[in-house]
RNA sequence: GCGCCAGUAGCUCAGCUGGAUAGAGCAUCGGAUUUCUAAUCCGGCGGUCGAGGGUUCAAAUCCUUCCUGGCGCGCCA
């Protein structure tokens, strides 16, 4: 528990009849800085003692002796307000980020236990565009965040490598294929494949049996199949990799859809072994109708299994291999009702994990006129996206900082991090409509603002020129301007936490403009570097600690604190 | 038709599990730099929190009805 709000919960507790953990869960902190630091609400004490809240409030302020660190206590209203002690405050806080470094705001919670998390998950022979983005940061981020709380991850691309549109594919590569190119093909080509296949399979419908033919010769292991499936594997990895590594995005596995083709028998074995599978409209169902939700498909009439059974299948096989402690899909909300389904089957399978299943689920993204397709050819590359925002970038480097060394690399950590940070800082939850000019603004509430921020404090730091000690004289960081920052640079663990516990990277985003909003404002009211050597000093080693927490938020969202921009 | 999600300033969004005066950014208007990077900061403008009803000392937050938008609802993933 943090040491200030420990100290003001013992006060509370020699004087009321509350428990610590309910103390603490009403302990707040007061909208305006002039109120106090800490606040007790007496709303449940007036219930208890059936006293208007205020009197409450009066009542215990009289009672309570504000002890070291809090040298005050005031009664406003309803509201018991606790006042610190500024410089001991400080000391406290400057000096554990000083000496938890690239740790600080982490901790152990969570070590021994094993989170997996399947994120990304993109088809195989389609571009990545920018709305398979969000499942990639969102995964990413969470990955980052349950590493800072000691977890051991688990990242798990689940490439979209099986289905019937694989022998769609086959036989247009077969048919069209250009002999002198195959060697270089791409993923455009692949695309154009596909779409060609869908034009010539309306006047001739006699294709679409045949692609059948050619994914039951693949599913059956038929050499030819398997070789061409292979090769379009590679072609997308290769491409995708190349984002990946644009982003940072890193998995410690890439288990496609096809790995779980050989379990699936054993998968559906079990749930008919439940007594769970039932036959309908020819098809091989769970009936879900008690749980109010459709029936899950397991086989489709002409036997082939379906999405859902390599899900269970999937589910099993992360549990043999990993013996997870919690499972997360980073998935569209589109699908909200499928995991419902498949976390049901796994729960009636008897699995008591099941329960330790999430969907992580995420808002569509969406042009203003309407949605994205695949099929109509109508999205945003994701790659194209981040060489425009890498390019913009550039031109405004060369504008403001042409002096800068390594514009390139700089444009590129800039850039980047500019649509991660866009992409994250919404809450999961809502839909995102995709605009260049709100994706490409770089002022406000940006990533390059933060960033900014972190590399206007890099230059104080490095025109200072000396060890940053925490031997200072902490009376000197007490003005408002200052302490709200020191405290809102307390604050970080506690966000890492919430973040964790509601899988919501935003409130990191949230966090960050906070930070640096209270630095900007510290910044341009204060001189930092002056001829008086103390206060430089206390300054200085203000200015170190936030640039660690910058630094640390940053990275844990996946994105680069560049010293110079 | 049924289910899930959303509706807060002109636009994009915060608002922490019911609490103090509903906050930011963008846009717009006006200001700040002989000094640490002006990708910054300060101020003005801008709100019946979709609408009604209810619960409560207290509702943007909880319940309910309705409106609007998005998504989903057996052989795609």
């Amino acid at each position: 528990m943090d040491y200030f709000i420990k100290s003001i919960v013992s006060l509370l507790k020699e004087k009321t009849d509350l428990r610590e953990d309910e103390i603490e869960k009403r302990i707040e902190i007061p909208p305006v800085l002039k109120m106090g630091d800490y606040a007790f609400p007496c709303y449940t004490l007036s219930k208890i003692l059936k006293k208007p809240p205020n009197s409450i409030a009066e009542e215990l302020t009289k009672i309570l002796h504000p002890v070291s660190p809090i040298t005050g206590i005031r009664a406003i209203g309803p509201y018991v307000n606790f006042f610190v002690d500024r410089s001991i405050f400080s000391e406290r806080a400057l000096k554990k980020i000083h000496e938890e470094k690239d740790s600080y705001g982490s901790d152990d919670t969570g070590s021994g236990k094993t989170i997996v998390i399947d994120y990304s998950s993109p088809n195989i022979a389609k571009h990545l565009a920018v709305h398979h983005l969000r499942s990639a940061v969102i995964g990413n981020a969470i990955y980052h965040i349950y590493k800072a709380l000691g977890y051991s991850c688990v990242g798990i691309n689940h490439l979209g490598d099986w289905g019937t549109q694989f022998g769609q594919l086959i036989v247009a590569y077969r048919r069209w294929g250009d002999e002198s190119t195959r060697k270089t093909y791409t993923v455009t080509d692949l695309n154009s494949l596909y779409v060609k296949f869908h034009q010539e399979a309306e006047k001739n419908p006699a294709l679409e049996d045949e692609a059948r033919e050619w994914f039951k010769k693949l599913e059956a292991g038929d050499p030819e199949a398997r070789t061409l499936w292979q090769h379009f594997k590679d072609i997308s990895l290769k491409e995708f990799q190349k984002l990946y590594d644009m982003l940072e995005v890193h998995f410690d596995a890439y288990i496609g859809e096809s790995f779980y083709n050989t379990m699936v028998e054993d998968t559906i074995r079990r749930i008919k072994e439940k007594g769970l599978a039932k036959i309908s409209e020819e098809a091989l169902i769970v009936d879900l109708e008690p749980y109010n939700m459709p029936p899950c498909l397991l086989r489709k009439k002409d036997d082939a299994t379906l999405y859902a059974t390599r899900d269970i299948a999937a589910a099993e096989y992360r549990m043999r291999t990993y013996n997870f402690d919690k499972m997360t899909y980073v998935v569209g909300s589109e699908q909200k009702l499928h995991f419902k389904q498949i976390f049901k089957v796994l729960e009636l399978m008897g699995y008591d994990w099941a329960s330790r299943c999430v969907h992580i689920d995420f808002g569509l993204m969406k042009f203003k006129d309407g949605k994205m397709s695949t099929r109509k050819g109508k999205v945003v590359l994701l790659e194209d996206l981040l060489i425009e925002a890498i390019e913009r970038i550039r031109k405004i480097i060369e504008e403001k900082n042409p002096l800068l060394e390594d514009k390139d690399a700089v444009a590129k950590e800039v850039g980047i991090g500019a649509i991660i940070f866009a992409d994250l800082s919404t809450k999961r939850n809502k839909d995102i409509v995709f605009d260049w000019d709100t994706v490409l603004n770089f002022e406000g509430e940006t990533g390059p603002y933060v960033q900014y921020t972190h590399a206007r404090l890099c230059s104080i730091l490095r025109k200072y020129n000396q060890p940053v000690t925490g031997e200072v004289n902490y009376e000197l960081l007490k003005e408002d301007e200052t302490f709200r920052l020191i405290k809102n640079l307390w604050q970080f663990p506690s966000v890492i936490q919430r973040a964790a516990e509601s899988y919501e990277p935003s409130l990191l985003c949230n966090y960050l403009i906070d930070v640096c909003g209270n630095l900007n404002r510290f910044y341009n009211t204060y001189r930092v570097l002056s001829d008086v050597e103390e206060l430089t000093k206390a300054r200085v080693f203000l200015v170190d600690a936030t640039r660690q927490v910058i630094k640390n938020g940053l990275n844990i969202i996946g994105i680069h604190s560049p010293d110079r921009m």
